[in-house]
Order: structure tokens, then sequence, then C-alpha cells
RNA sequence: GCCUCUGUAGCUCAGUUGGUAGAGCAGGGGACUGAAAAUCCCCGUGUCGUUGGUUCGAUUCCGACCGGAGGCA
């Protein structure tokens, strides 16, 4: 059986991403699955730059408003429910356009991976917590040293995650990873990234777009939804800042700088983890500049 | 006008009892398998304000000058 073919869209934020898909899902009628890990959730539009109500009822948009912002949502829910989208979307006969720039939730998308490995346990993440992280690495070392080569022992969260794993199951993580490598890609995918060999544009373009939140009532929006700094969705660059600032905890002018900061910090992240993916068709923006050139190569990709 | 403090990396500042310097942030690179807009790792040569002097040797001590802050008049 022949892999059906998927096409996405990746790139750092403020790249211009949701544009492209918009272009290219309105000339050939197709639909998009969002790859954002703050998208998914309900209430927050301004700070996560969602497509407008009108974008949405121009083209059909996944992935996009299906939790609420208090309940935790993860990489794993992701996968299932995004896979099923694609599924559908297929059956309809369609090619589905993946846009985002989650990098993890997108390379797991892509390559099909079932959640195979246990859930979180939060008994287990608390007896961890309390312990340095010499001694969660130490323990680490014994159980599975193989996962324990790959992560810093600084990296607390990573650290403790592999050791919850084989809490759970008496299997190490690094088992686990052999079986989901072992799953192959199904899709056929074009895969195109942005980039933009002119940094200093992008951060421009980051900023300006940081501003336009704030003028579109970003901080109107974090009152509305009200909710703590410990929630996931609450650590989504914007939010947290303008919580802090909202809670008297620093001035406006220091959260504007500090989104700011956080976005171009996060492109940067971005573009490291997308950079890695040697079949992807790397487009410089260009300033700009290379906008149609992006549209009709994606065109392309279609037929 | 006088007195005191101050001038070190793009920014904020350490430091050298005289042997040409180092943190945080920014910036760059990287990792990433159920928190991922999260989390973590690696990368620091800069006329140590300018200019004289003392010294084997000055960014460090002394003088003058040029910036900046404060105090007294």
């Amino acid at each position: 059986m022949a892999n059906k073919k998927v096409i996405a869209i990746t790139g750092p934020t403020a790249s211009g991403k949701s544009a492209l898909a918009m272009r290219l899902c309105e000339k050939y009628c197709l639909e998009i699955v969002s790859c954002d890990s703050m998208q998914v959730y309900k209430g927050m539009d301004i700070g996560t730059a969602k497509p407008t109500p009108e974008d949405m009822r121009r083209v059909k948009h996944h992935m996009i408003d299906i939790a609420d912002p208090t309940c935790d949502f993860s990489c794993s829910d992701y996968i299932s429910l995004a896979s099923k989208c694609i599924e559908k979307i297929h059956e309809s006969g369609k090619i589905p356009v993946i846009c985002g720039g989650t990098g993890m939730y997108f390379e797991r998308l892509v390559m099909t991976m079932p959640p195979l490995s246990p859930p979180k346990d939060e008994g287990v993440r608390e007896e961890l917590e309390k312990n340095s992280n010499e001694s969660n690495y130490e323990t680490l070392c014994r159980v599975d040293p193989i996962s324990a080569s790959k992560t810093h022992m600084n990296n607390r969260k990573r650290v403790i995650r592999a050791l919850e794993i084989y809490l759970c199951s008496g299997t190490p993580k690094s088992v686990w990873d052999e079986k989901t490598k072992a799953s192959s890609p199904s899709y056929d995918l074009r895969h195109v990234t942005l980039v933009s060999e002119d940094r200093e544009y992008l951060y421009r373009q980051i900023d300006s777009r940081v501003d336009k939140m704030l003028t579109a009532g970003l901080e109107r929006e974090v009152r509305e939804l009200n909710l703590p700094l410990s929630l996931t969705s609450m650590q989504a660059i914007g939010y947290k800042e303008m919580r802090e600032y909202i809670d008297g905890k620093i001035k406006f002018d220091e959260a504007v700088a500090k989104i700011k900061q956080g976005s171009r910090n996060y492109a940067k992240r971005q573009l490291t983890w997308f950079r890695r993916y040697e079949g992807a068709y790397f487009c410089d923006i260009d300033r700009g500049r290379n906008y149609e050139n992006i549209v009709n190569f994606l065109y392309s990709l279609v037929e």
C-alpha cells in the first residue's frame, strides 16, 4: 500500500507558517492540522497567535481549541488525537497540511508513534522531586545507563521522566525508545521548513508581533483567564509574563521586554530543532521577499 | 569652584595585596520519545576611559586630562 501524502510547514514563530498554510489550503481545498502545544487550549487566542474565526471558517483547522487550559495536555494526547485527524482527512480524499512550530509534537506525529511508554504518575514524580539531581541521576545510571548517557544530570525533568518510566513499568526508557523507533513512518511526507538567514529580521518580526498582541488585548485575555502560573498552559510565553505583571511582581515594561526576549530565544530553539531534518525543504523567508516563491513551491507539492 | 565616588565583554557588574582578567544577561551552537512556548548542555581577547610617571613589569600605585554620579558652596 502506497504511503499517503502529508504536507508539513514548520519553522520558528513569526516566520509566516500559518499564512502560507492558508494560501495552500484555500487553493486546493485542504485542511490544516495545527502542530502547536499552546493553540490546543481554549481561550488562549491572542498570545498564541491562533488563527482567527474568519480563518477557521475559510479553512478547516484541526487540533485547535480542543483542551481546557486548566487541564494538562501532553504530547501523547496530541499524537493520539492528531493522528486520527490525519486519518480522517485522508479518508475524505484530501491531503492534510500539518502546520506549526512545536518540534517534539511534529516529530512524534509524523513518525506515527503510538504512545507506548507508561503515562506520568504524579505520586512517583512527587517522590523523585524530593531527591537531589545527583541522587536521581545516580539511580538512573544504575537502572538505565543508556538513557543516563543521553541525559544531562541537571536536566531534572528528563531524569525524573526516565526514572518514572522504569519505576512504573519495570522496563527502562531506552527499551521503550527502541520499540517506538521500530515503528516506521508511514506517510509520504513533504516537509517545508521556514528559516531566516537574516536572524535580525526574524527578531524584528517577533518584536513587532508581540506589540500587536499587546494592542489586541493580551493583558485582558490573561486577566480573564485568571489562571495560576503552575498550569502547563500558563507556562506559555506571553501568559506567564503577563501573569507576573498582573500579580504585581514585575512592571508592565519589564513584562513586555521579557515576552519579546522569551519569544526570540524560543525561535532560536525552534530553528535548532527543525534544522536537523535532512529530508526537509528549507525555505529562507528572505525578509518576506521570497513569499510568492514559497507559495508556488507549496502548490507544486500538491500535484 | 572645591570635595567624594566612578569609568573593566553588546548590557549590568566582580576582580587583580602590581605578573595583561570573570560572572549573570544578551548573542551563537547543540540536545530533545507523555511538562516541550517546557527543560537542559557547550562557547568569554576585552586598546581593563585617555595620557604621562614610578616599576624589571601597571588594568591594579601616583599625577594630569576627558566622561558619568553625588555632596559642599
